[in-house]
DNA sequence: TATGAATGAGGATTCATTCAT
DNA sequence: AATGAATGAATCCTCATTCAT
């Protein structure tokens, strides 16, 4: 029986065992005996969908950037002004479905191994582009250039640091508590609009 | 061609080649073989300073640590007031001597690492506690409780925050760089006081 | 050249190229390499059968145990009386089958390292309470109990001692002069049944 | 300050510590890194006083058998009659001062080791000589040839069988127990003396 | 599609030993 | 006499990967 399609199951399949095992072992101890049995496949098989080990890490992180992207274009898509389109970009980045132990560590795995990997340098890459683009675009519609430009290298730096925080869990700082911080920072920055009459 | 009185000399060169040998090849890829050719040694004799390969990047970063705490505490005992204090720990932070290329990797791999590692963790721990600690003191005597609480953790997520940046050598951001992003921020919270006449 | 099935085929292999490594070079210097290397196959291989060294030396010893075991229950069947059950037993320990230089010169690690591995000291113990019950059962219906314990614990000492003599080959004795001593020291102990009329 | 006459005093500490070491970790595990340290020494300082690690097991057991054909010796010089010497030779070899746990284990380990280190091979043979010929001596006053041989060849093989099952120190099979069944076949093949008016 | 079998390369580590002090 | 320093050789074992089925 001849089974067709499931090229694309296995391969999510694998791109989450892979985050998996790095958050059990590290990346360094991430074996493919690991990240196999973690998916509940045999070793060799994941050479039937990944070139090699690289391959399957760089589609891990590819896999992680593309959705992080989809949810943020998506929410953007519903932010009427510049102010709500910066805090759309602030949450994305720390909504549930990019914020489990996994993927978090999945993260710090990149930004060691990224100088020592082509491909993961260009995701990397892809990614500061990304983020910083999103938030200058409406940034600049609120601030002078200068300011504009600070202002989004520090949130930049501030996702990246909250998310640093986070990723280890020896207080109970989540993910609420790093949005309350960073919109505090925004707020500082640029006021936000009178909310007459209601709550926030 | 002394042969006695080696161990501080050579836990010292051991410890910088392990630096080397991670922002070569990433920490998965630094191997012993790798780390005592960077020192000009032979691989086994790294086990006669080092218990084991953890032993060993155990002993670098509590080597990382105790510079960048002594150079706080240097520089802390030069600070006339509370401000100043502040100031000096985010500047001790990005000092060009805790702020090479090859102590930046292991700081990646450092964070990455971590978890998974109980006297890495450890040190991790104590990490966030000195530089929090440094921070909220001398902002306790400049703001109220909740500020001075707020303050802290943003100004120690995006020192982390920069660091990472800085990390990736992508783009010229440096240093310098760096300082002026977070001592904005720290003049947004806590105005700078009036310098009369004064350059800075 | 089938590439399925091998792990009984293997392990027997490995078994048996293990046996002989310990007779040409000790257990002390029977590396993984050169066990390997007497079966034909590369040392990692190895791995795939057995845990690791001391799983596949307790695999070889319970190997010989389980051969020696079912040849005496062979023999034992076919034993018609008390007196032949003994006999029997003293002749599997000297079986062609089970008394091979690569066999001996196993038993001989066996004996000196079964102290210091519990799996080894389990099957030392089982080997032990085996030849002891095969031959004390026989006997307590020839002998008062008290002298059945006694000869009991001298047989299985003989055995071991004989054993022990066999294995190193400085002296042309072989099996046949063991089984004959022992013959002579049951003889001693239980006179054999008058023969009338037919030699042995 | 030089230390002479250190030798001899060096020589027998590690000899001593060889055969702890080995009784704690067995032959293949005892390093000279552990002998040293059970001597309370430093592992090179061993080749100031043996020549490496062979002529030390093989210093050691050496030591050992000089110790037993002393002890064996000087017991002799005090027995009226042959059937006395049989006995005393036996009761040396189970006397306390050659049968502690740790001289067994070496024991275990000659056996093992003997057949791949020709000064070793070399000392068992004459081990073996040695005990054959103090047992046949007085035997052939007792015996008749043939018999003389069976009895020295049984008796010599049960001296290791029963130091084999005392060296595994599962049971309470102690000196005394050996020894009372090594006797027990002695008198059934040589009827002791009648010992009249006094108790056994 | 999927996996047992297999291996070459290389991992960390330990060893016995030598050297300089 | 004694020991830190040092290393080449070799240890067991794991790795990613390929092959045949």
């Amino acid at each position: 029986m001849p089974k067709v399609g499931m090229q694309p199951i296995r391969r999510r399949q694998l791109i989450n065992a892979t985050m998996v095992a790095i958050h059990k072992h590290g990346f360094a101890d991430a074996t493919m005996q690991r990240i196999a049995r973690e998916a509940g496949l045999s070793a060799p098989i994941i050479h039937h969908y990944f070139r090699n080990k690289d391959d399957l890490f760089a589609a891990t992180m590819r896999q992680v950037l593309t959705e992080l992207r989809d949810d943020v274009v998506r929410r953007l898509a519903r932010a009427p002004d510049a102010r709500s389109r910066v805090v759309t970009v602030l949450e994305a980045n720390f909504a549930c479905g990019q914020f489990t132990p996994e993927i978090i560590s999945a993260w710090l795995a990149f930004w060691a191994q990224s100088p020592h990997q082509p491909e993961l340098a260009r995701l990397r890459r892809l990614y500061t582009y990304r983020t910083m683009s999103n938030l200058r675009a409406p940034l600049r519609q609120l601030l002078p250039l200068a300011d504009a430009r600070r202002v989004t290298t520090t949130l930049a730096s501030l996702i990246d640091g909250l998310w640093l925080r986070a990723g280890q869990h020896d207080d109970d700082f989540d993910a609420d508590d790093a949005l309350d911080l960073i919109r505090a920072y925004l707020d500082s920055q640029i006021p936000p609009p009178a909310q007459s009459h209601s709550a926030a």
